[in-house]
DNA sequence: AGCACGCCGACT
DNA sequence: GTCGGCGTGCTC
């Protein structure tokens, strides 16, 4: 008897991701099953596509249909918790059942279905001449794909299709191979590193054909070993040019598997028992009589830095394991460290699963393999490790939850938050939110009883919290100190290097402000794609040839520019492209300027610097905190990643260069960002034998964050903050909905825009939902990547009736639309 | 997303 | 007169 299959297409856009129905013949009975994947054939020429199987029906209202193909490795199948995540992800965050589908299998295994085309045994001797050369060409091939035939050699179709009724061709159905990141390019010199300054030195016509080709050889100096990647990204050199330096033999090449378990010098036996102090203790038994309940729980664990924390989730992870059930812990990206990871479950040994986002396919295909066969009791891992499928999960456990990595930023626009809280509530489970400064929201929702609010606020053993000074940088001005230090940061500074000490040098982001203009007529050097500026790049040994009193000059045309928008790059022009002047100055300052002003005051002084541009691979991240660790240097500088990592005892100083820029973001929560920054900060030097000074520059010295920040007090932080967010009704007393347009066509954009606003408010107003709707404006980077974008921000209430709104507007956008596109991110993690 | 169906310009 | 442009509309 034939049964039906109710089906989700895994590649359809949006308005087509609907209920397909599909014949189910007899012999596939025993294997497909609710929330198997399938392939069907689909649309006018039946292509094959993956298909998520929602529902069996012994009858079906519809006549003349399609049967399904084959069946997937029953590995792909999704349990029924899983299939309802899908469904609960598309309506909150309005993607498809593939996207969801995507999030939760790793990829490789739903990845395109090939259709690969070979030829037969049959004589090919009668072949009539007009099919003879696509049949040779696929012959010679040994197997063709043919959606690249389709795509490159569209006149060959109906040569296939005729080889193909006549049985000359056959098809086969192949997933497409995907084996990325597994090994990557190793360069290293091959001659000694005299040799190379000395090709370098000579003139650049004699032996070395291109200044690329110096560059190469002057990094490689200073760097012996690196990635073809490393090298691309800091050159902007090509292949062909590493090739060429091989052939002469100046540089190796070799292929290098990457480590399959980067991780696993973590895994140590069990340390020492932890002892918790009674606050601690109170903690536990707290948590473990919410985990007892056996009911679905929430709780949010706020414990100042210092106070143990960590401590008490190792201790509640033991026990959930103990009753025999698993473990999620989700952190932040930047601390997913051995060492954090040894920290949580370091015992736990071949029973822990590690997942992030630069796992290649077959790590990732092993750890999910290991999870589903139940060989796993936790799972740590960034915020994709939330899918990992445990059947008998008991907690989730979210570290830093504040943490604005926790929002993924493309479709699925989901927060971790949020899918924790559907697993949790489907396997009766505990969800533990953990931060030192939690967000907002979640805060609120402790304090309005949805979760249980569990306090830490005694510093554990000999901890004490830093002297913190706020040096008031407008004053410092005026009285003449035109410096990026205030006074005191310079004294500080310079006892912290007399008596052998090492400080942290914190600045806001990588290359803020380190665009370049015209020394004449003060004009920025922008992207030609996007409506940004370049951000100015050197390197370290170009930058000490520059003369320390003209250090805010680029004098040469050495280093790069590059756009953070869309990667495009160039060399610093030799002269201002509007005015013809030369020289250009920066426009504030980065990282670099910052190390480079500091080699001024204190000539001797070693740095280090830690930003996204010294540490584009994982090793590199490790090896510099190490290097700090080992005093290698006096001074770290660096961005928002010095706030996590490693505790460094020799740490007396820390200085936060410019507080206030974050406070001056066009985001609404500016100011939590801002504290939870601070505070972390601060917590670096609390945690030296010796009592350590925090300095905190800035030009608004009176600033109630930055003053809560320096006393470390997130309750008054929190009082004054919420009642902002009230006046203000933006999260948690309200949702926000952002609406991103974005098209190659700038009048069709501006058109769209306009009627999309005008069919929402129609919709709003006919529903009569409360809503406010603002825009259409330029989103902050109106143009990259060849698109200009407009978005409208919608103040509301989420709920069914306004996402079914939200829904029904995409799926309409999406059937005419023409070079323009729209998304929507329900509260975005930045604005 | 593909792919077909369908209605208007410059070519054998 | 036809080949082919890409504007709507559907995919079980």
């Amino acid at each position: 008897m034939v049964k039906y299959v109710r089906v989700h297409i895994l590649d359809v856009p949006y308005h087509a991701d609907i209920e397909y129905t599909y014949a189910l013949p007899d012999g596939f009975l025993d294997e497909v099953r609710v929330g198997s994947v399938v392939i069907v054939p689909f649309g006018a020429s039946n292509r094959q596509k993956t298909a998520l199987v929602t529902a069996i029906d012994e009858n079906s209202e519809h006549t003349e249909l399609k049967s399904i193909i084959s069946v997937m490795n029953d590995y792909l199948s999704l349990d029924d918790e899983m299939l309802s995540l899908c469904e609960f992800m598309k309506s909150q965050t309005l993607c498809t059942i593939g996207e969801a589908v995507r999030c939760i299998v790793p990829s490789v295994m739903v990845t395109k279905v090939n259709e690969l085309l070979f030829v037969t045994d049959k004589d090919a001797d009668k072949l009539p001449p007009e099919h003879r050369s696509t049949y040779e060409f696929i012959k010679e091939a040994g197997g063709s794909v043919l959606s690249k035939l389709r795509s490159k050699m569209a006149e060959a179709i109906p040569s296939v299709e005729w080889l193909l009724k006549n049985k000359y061709l056959q098809k086969r159905v192949e997933l497409e191979e995907q084996d990325k990141g597994k090994y990557e390019t190793v360069v290293a010199l091959a001659i000694t590193k005299d040799e190379a300054l000395a090709l370098i030195n000579d003139e650049p016509t004699k032996r070395l054909r291109s200044k690329k080709h110096a560059e190469i050889l002057r990094l490689l100096c200073e760097f012996p070993t690196l990635t073809d990647k490393d090298i691309y990204e800091k050159t902007s050199a090509s292949r062909q040019q590493l090739l060429a330096l091989e052939q002469r033999g100046y540089i190796s090449l070799r292929k290098e598997r990457v480590m399959r378990d980067p991780y696993s010098v973590a895994k140590r036996e069990r340390g020492e028992d932890i002892v918790l102090n009674d606050e601690q203790r109170g903690a536990l038994d707290e948590l473990t009589a919410l985990y007892k309940t056996g009911e679905a729980r929430g709780a949010l664990l706020y414990g100042i830095t210092g106070s143990g924390k960590t401590s008490v989730i190792k201790k509640m992870i033991d026990e959930v394991v103990q009753s025999g059930r698993s473990v999620i812990v989700l952190v932040p990206e930047i601390s997913l460290t051995p060492q954090t990871v040894s920290v949580f479950c370091g015992y736990y040994g071949e029973r822990v699963a590690v997942i992030h986002s630069s796992l290649s396919a077959g790590e990732r295909f092993d750890a999910y393999r290991k999870i589903k066969d139940g060989e796993i009791d936790v799972v740590i891992g960034t915020r994709s490790a939330i899918f990992a499928p445990l059947s008998n999960l008991g907690m989730i456990v979210i570290d830093e939850e504040q943490e604005h990595t926790y929002k993924s930023e493309t479709s699925p626009k989901y927060l971790a938050h949020d899918i924790a809280r559907f697993r949790c509530a489907r396997k009766n489970a505990l969800m533990l939110l953990a931060s030192a400064t939690p967000s907002l929201n979640s805060y609120y929702k402790a304090k309005s009883g949805k979760y249980s609010l569990i306090k830490l606020s005694k510093r554990y053993g000999e901890a004490t919290l830093p002297e913190v000074i706020i040096t008031d940088m407008k004053r410092e001005r005026g009285n003449g100190n035109m410096s990026v230090f205030s006074q005191r940061l310079a004294k500080m500074t310079k006892d912290v290097l007399d008596n052998d000490k090492q400080a942290i040098l914190f600045l806001n982001r990588r290359g803020y402000h380190s665009a370049l203009s015209c020394t004449d007529c003060g004009r920025v050097l922008e992207c030609p794609h996007c409506s940004v500026a370049l951000t100015y790049h050197s390197y370290k040994k170009i930058d000490e040839q520059i003369d320390a009193e003209n250090a805010y000059r680029v004098m040469s045309n050495s280093g790069i520019l590059r756009c953070h928008y869309c990667g495009y790059q160039e060399r610093v022009p030799r002269e201002c492209p509007e005015c013809h002047a030369q020289g250009f100055e920066y426009v504030g300052f980065g990282t670099q300027k910052l190390e480079n002003d500091l080699q001024g005051l204190f000539p001797s002084v070693k740095t280090l610097r830690l930003d996204a541009d010294t540490t584009s691979t994982k090793s590199s991240y490790e090896r510099i905190l190490g290097a700090f660790l080992n005093k290698e240097a006096d001074v770290m500088i660096g961005t928002q990643m010095v706030t996590k990592g490693h505790n460094f005892p020799s740490v007396t100083l820390v200085g936060v260069m410019l507080a206030d820029m974050m406070l001056y973001m066009s985001d609404y929560r500016a100011a939590e960002r801002t504290f939870s920054m601070l505070t972390q900060v601060i917590g670096r030097a609390g945690r030296a034998q010796d009592k350590g000074v925090a300095i905190i520059q800035t030009n608004s010295p009176n600033d109630r964050t930055i003053l809560y920040a320096s006393e470390q007090d997130y309750d008054s932080f929190y009082q004054n903050e919420i009642q902002i967010r009230r006046a203000d009704q933006v999260p948690p007393f309200c949702d926000l909905a952002l609406v991103t347009l974005s098209s190659t066509d700038e009048g069709e954009l501006t058109r769209l825009s306009a009627e999309l606003l005008k069919r929402l408010q129609a919709e709003l107003t006919s529903h009569s939902i409360p809503a406010i709707a603002y825009g259409p404006f330029e989103a902050p980077v109106y143009k990259a990547q060849g698109r200009y974008r407009k978005r409208m921000v919608v103040k509301c209430k989420l709920n069914n009736a306004i996402r079914d709104i939200f829904s029904r507007l995409l799926i309409d956008f999406s059937k005419n639309s023409g070079k323009s596109r729209m998304s929507i991110d329900f509260n975005p993690s930045t604005i």
